[in-house]
DNA sequence: TGGAATGTTGGAAC
DNA sequence: CGTTCCAACATTCC
C-alpha cells in the first residue's frame, strides 16, 4: 500500500466523498477526538507523498499507512478499524492498521507540494539544488529522503536505480550532472508507471530489481544489502551499476 | 511457522 | 546538545 502512486489511488477512489457530511464515525484511534466527527463535511481529500490528507471544515487529519496499513471503501476488513467514517447514503472509508493523527489544516504552511513526485507541482530544478547540497548523501538515502522525494519508497528506489544504472552507494557529489538529472527525472517517471501498473493489477511483473536475483540486463545475481543510513533492502548489479566515486579497494 | 517487509517515530545511548 | 541507533507499532505473506 504505502509508496505514493498507492496513495494517488486512493485519493481517485474516495473523491466522491468530497462534499458528504459525515454521519457516523468509529475505531480504535486514540490520537484524534472520533466522536467529534459526525456532522462534519469532507472539505477535500489530498495526498502529500505517502500521506493521505482529510480536509474537514476546521481541522484536517493525516493518515499514514507505515508498512501494513490498508483502507477498504464501501466494505470492511474482518478486523476493528483505526478508523470507519460512514454517511447518509451508506458509503464508508475505513482504515486500517495505520497511523492517524491531526495536522494544522493549513496545508501549505506544512507541505512542500514540490517535493511531491506525484503532484504537479513538483519541482525536479528545486531537488536536485536540494541534493547538490548533501555531496555525502547516498544515492539510496537520497530517493528515500521525503523531504526530497516525497512518495518515493523502496520498491521505486531499487527500480530507479537500476533504471539509471546507477550503484546505491554513490555519493551525490559525485555523480556527473546528466546522472544526477537522471536520476531526479526517473524518480518522477517510474512513480508514474508505477501509478499505471498499479491499477492494471501488473505491477509486480514489471519490477526488474527489487527483490530479483538476477540481472536481467547482465544476468548475474544481484547483490542484496540493507544500505545507507536507512539500511532498506537493496537489490544491484554490480555490473551494470556504475559507482562513483569508484570503490575503495 | 518464524521472520521479514512497499515505513516512520520517539526515546535511549553515545 | 547533536547524531545515531534501536525498539515499537501492525499486517500479510512465504
Amino acid at each position: 500500500m504505502p509508496e505514493g502512486p498507492s496513495l494517488v489511488i486512493l485519493r481517485e477512489e474516495s473523491a466522491k466523498f468530497v462534499g458528504k457530511t459525515i454521519a457516523r464515525a468509529e475505531g480504535n484511534s486514540r490520537a484524534l477526538d472520533i466522536a467529534a466527527l459526525p456532522g462534519q463535511a469532507i472539505v477535500d481529500l489530498r495526498t502529500w507523498g505517502k500521506h493521505f490528507l482529510i480536509l474537514l471544515p476546521d481541522s484536517a487529519l493525516r493518515i499514514h499507512f507505515m508498512l501494513f496499513g490498508s483502507y477498504r471503501i464501501d466494505e470492511r476488513k474482518d478486523r476493528p478499524p483505526r478508523l470507519s467514517l460512514g454517511f447518509e447514503d451508506g458509503s464508508e472509508l475505513n482504515f486500517y492498521g495505520c497511523s492517524i493523527k491531526p495536522v494544522d489544516p493549513d496545508l501549505d504552511a506544512v507541505y512542500d507540494w514540490s517535493a511531491d513526485v506525484m503532484s504537479p507541482l513538483w519541482d525536479p530544478a528545486k531537488a536536485r539544488k536540494t541534493l547538490r547540497a548533501q555531496p555525502d548523501l547516498l544515492a539510496c538515502d537520497a530517493l528515500l529522503d521525503q523531504q526530497i522525494f516525497s512518495g518515493v519508497g523502496n520498491i521505486i528506489k531499487n527500480e530507479v536505480l537500476f533504471r539509471i544504472r546507477l550503484h546505491p552507494l554513490s555519493t551525490i557529489g559525485a555523480l556527473p550532472a546528466p546522472k544526477l538529472r537522471a536520476l531526479v527525472e526517473q524518480a518522477h517517471a517510474y512513480a508514474f508507471d508505477f501509478l499505471e501498473w498499479k491499477k492494471q493489477y501488473v505491477l509486480k511483473k514489471h519490477w526488474l530489481a527489487h527483490t530479483k536475483r538476477t540481472c536481467p540486463r547482465c544476468h548475474i545475481p544481484f547483490h542484496e544489502g540493507h544500505l545507507g543510513r536507512s539500511k532498506r533492502r537493496s537489490f544491484f548489479s554490480e555490473r551494470c551499476q556504475k559507482r562513483y566515486p569508484p570503490a575503495p579497494t
